[in-house]
DNA sequence: ACCTAATTTCTCTTAATACTGAAATTGCCG
DNA sequence: CGGCAATTTCAGTATTAAGAGAAATTAGGT
């Protein structure tokens, strides 16, 4: 879907999480779980899997999936409700915290597996007779550069998110802060 | 796939180029999208559509629609060759221009649309009658939190890629730089 | 203007993924 | 140790996206 869909005729709460789960199937995220997931955000209080079976229109069974990958992503968490047996769920609300977290997720299950797959490419073309030897220059630029973003991933996820949101804000004034210049190009 | 897929027995280039395709899928990149750009980025000449075809084993249409999308990303472009009617094409080499490319190309294409969507939900649910306080407050968060976000990439796009690269590599050193202090949590 | 190589568009097939509903399992409570 | 509510697993179905090959279009070269 290239174009804004139309949810016309639905609450602002449904239409929040319909577009939550079309922006999820974009970015790779099934939409049965992108759904949950907004449901929970912006329900007061924890739901049951059976409230969210109800509220959704999905399976039962694919609510339990998807609250398990939820979960897995710490982007939910359950939360004991006394007197009641069934398991409830709370979504972080935090939005920061959120992105640290799908941050954080990416990258351990994306980016690090690239890692190890251009590392073992790398040490191949190595020591592969007759390879072209731009062919390594250029897989050491990727690999070089895919260091480089890691490592520096790894030290904002340490940052403390009220600093993170002040950096953000920050923008680009860091640069002349920071006397490294900032011309347009180049 | 969660696993490194096994492509023991074939070349340096042919395994980054499988890697390469995977790593897409989970990217929301189409596989046959994401070889072609590994073959062209690893290529030392510009390469024909049949010269694309036959080294990916894939149909000719098919590298015409991968060919297409990613001049659409600007990640290849046409090379004129002397005395060849083909159209011959190039991939990006720059790591951190693609870098930039692809992060441009993810934000008009995901998060604009995103923001916008997100500001119909919040001006909706500023209107509507009956709507919990709580479900307001948590959508004015999120799009607080990606308007910083898309203004801070807007910025960070504007910044030429060597000073993205200078200021990459200090990586939380900035902000002891800064004097924002750099405390591990809250 | 025509012929032909090159490229794109279109339709149909195949493969991948999401989703459901039933069956199996877990685990609380008497 | 049943019995029952809750949850998960599994197997089959449906939906969606990817890809192949044929047909149509475009654009050099003569």
């Amino acid at each position: 879907m290239t174009e804004i869909t139309d949810f016309s005729n639905s609450t602002a709460k449904s239409k929040f999480i319909l577009y939550w789960g079309d922006m999820g199937s974009q970015w790779g995220v099934n939409r049965s779980v992108a759904q949950v997931h907004a449901l929970l955000y912006l329900s007061e209080t924890p739901l049951n899997a059976e409230q969210v079976s109800e509220e959704l229109g999905i399976a039962r069974s694919n609510v339990s999936n998807s609250i398990k990958e939820l979960v897995g992503w710490r982007l939910i968490h359950r939360v004991p409700v006394p007197g009641d047996r069934r398991e409830h769920f709370a979504a972080e609300t935090d939005i920061w915290e959120m992105a640290l977290l799908i941050a954080k997720g990416r990258k351990e299950r994306e980016i690090d597996p690239a890692m190890r797959a251009i590392d073992i490419c790398v040490s191949q073309a190595q020591s592969e007779p007759g390879l072209h030897p731009i062919v390594l220059d250029r897989m050491q630029a990727m690999q070089d550069f895919l260091n480089t973003a890691d490592r520096w991933s790894d030290q904002m996820l340490t940052v403390p998110k009220s600093k993170l949101a002040v950096l953000m804000k920050m923008g680009d004034k860091v640069l002349s802060l920071l006397n490294i210049g900032s011309k347009k190009n180049e």
